[in-house]
DNA sequence: GTAATTTGACCCGG
DNA sequence: CCGGGTCAAATTAC
């Protein structure tokens, strides 16, 4: 494989981008308090948003642009774009057990979304890729209905993403988002796909032709694009409570051997994490009061990555996991990610999860 | 006409 | 049995 080359393109990539997006953060320091303009600040803060999100897609797109579909088992993803509709079967047992065996197996992580200005206009939970709505439901305990969205192109190439976008409780300026599966469409790996000639042009071609389209929401449709200037996230991986099948693919690992690949990968992690964290590591997290609204303070474009492994639990108690060590973060991740990745050695063999 | 959303019913796990 | 997650027909938007 090439993939030697590709990486060349992607840290080039990353690189470029990270560089940007620090000299956006210096820029949007030495802000004038006097010029103020809104508008600066505006452009700044979509400035940075975009760049994390093409770090943030690049990131994924290494991971799962790489493997093939993810789901080589023989009940591959292929049932999904069946419409089969259960009703006309008399067929009792569907393929819902399947489909719901497979949902556990699913990484899944938490991104908190902050939107600063009540305009409902939720630029962070559009991330970057086509989601499409396929329920809500009323939440017990909630104040907002949770909205369940699942990758567009689900039929089309058995990408399982999906994702969760629930309004916290008590600010409706909080948005958590869970997401769960990798992408494995095609878009997903655009960036991983591109070819040298690629360019920054071709990128944005990509994204507007396939990922970034406005995201209607079940509130108002957004009048102004301001309030995405305030936006926070938190991300936060988490991992099933792994059974003892459960290995966790945060990044869906496939079932073929590729280590030189892993490594490289890697050094990915550590470039994009690096990038985020450059400036941005404050603690200033509040703590939660309770486990059911969880809000974060955190300055514009904070993103912090939680990877995998031991490190994950259940949400709740994950919270205690990111205060109480804001300080290790920094480093954390990587060794997390050198933690998983040498567990994807393991993983190759004995992800028994794909063989039942 | 096609694609996306809405919405009530269904299924599963706890 | 209840709550959460998903499905799919109906409806709406493009």
């Amino acid at each position: 494989m090439e993939k030697t080359v590709l990486d060349c393109e992607q840290k080039t990539l990353i690189g470029e981008l990270s560089q940007g997006m620090e000299l956006a953060k210096q820029l949007m320091n030495h802000l004038d308090p006097s010029a103020s303009h809104e508008t600066r600040e505006l452009l700044l803060g979509k400035i940075l948003s975009s760049f994390e999100k093409s770090l943030s897609a690049l990131n994924w797109g290494a991971f799962v642009g790489q493997t093939k579909p993810i789901i080589s088992k023989p009940e591959s993803p292929s049932h999904f774009g069946n419409s089969s509709p259960r009703s006309e079967g008399s067929d009792p047992e569907y393929k819902h057990r399947d489909v719901y065996k497979k949902r556990k197996t699913l990484p899944k992580w938490t991104e908190q979304v902050k939107v600063v200005s009540g305009t409902g206009l939720e630029g962070p939970v559009d991330d970057g890729y086509s989601w499409r709505k396929y329920g809500q439901k009323e939440i017990l305990g909630a104040s907002f209905p949770r909205g369940y969205y699942r990758c567009t192109h689900r039929n089309a190439q058995g990408c399982l993403a999906t994702k969760q976008v629930q309004r916290s409780d008590g600010d409706p300026n909080i948005f958590e988002v869970n997401y769960r599966g990798r992408h494995t469409c095609s878009q997903s790996s655009r960036f991983n796909m591109a070819p040298s000639s690629r360019t920054s042009e071709s990128l944005k071609e990509n994204r507007n032709s396939c990922h970034l389209k406005q995201q209607p929401q079940e509130e108002k449709p957004p009048q102004e694009i301001v309030s995405e200037f305030g936006e926070g996230h938190l991300v936060k991986a988490e991992e099933l409570e792994n059974g003892e099948d459960d290995k966790f693919p945060f990044f869906s690992f496939p079932s073929t051997p590729i280590e030189s690949e892993n490594a490289d990968d890697n050094i990915f992690e550590s470039l994009m994490l690096n990038s985020h964290f450059i400036g941005s590591l404050s603690p200033t997290f509040i703590s939660p009061a309770t486990s059911e609204s969880n809000l974060f303070s955190m300055s514009p474009c904070h993103i912090n990555c939680y990877g995998l492994g031991h490190n994950v639990q259940t949400s709740e108690s994950d919270h205690t996991d990111i205060i109480s060590a804001p300080t290790s973060v920094t480093n954390s991740p990587i060794g997390d990610f050198d933690f998983s990745l040498d567990l994807d050695q393991n993983f190759q063999f004995d992800n028994p999860e794909f063989f039942s």
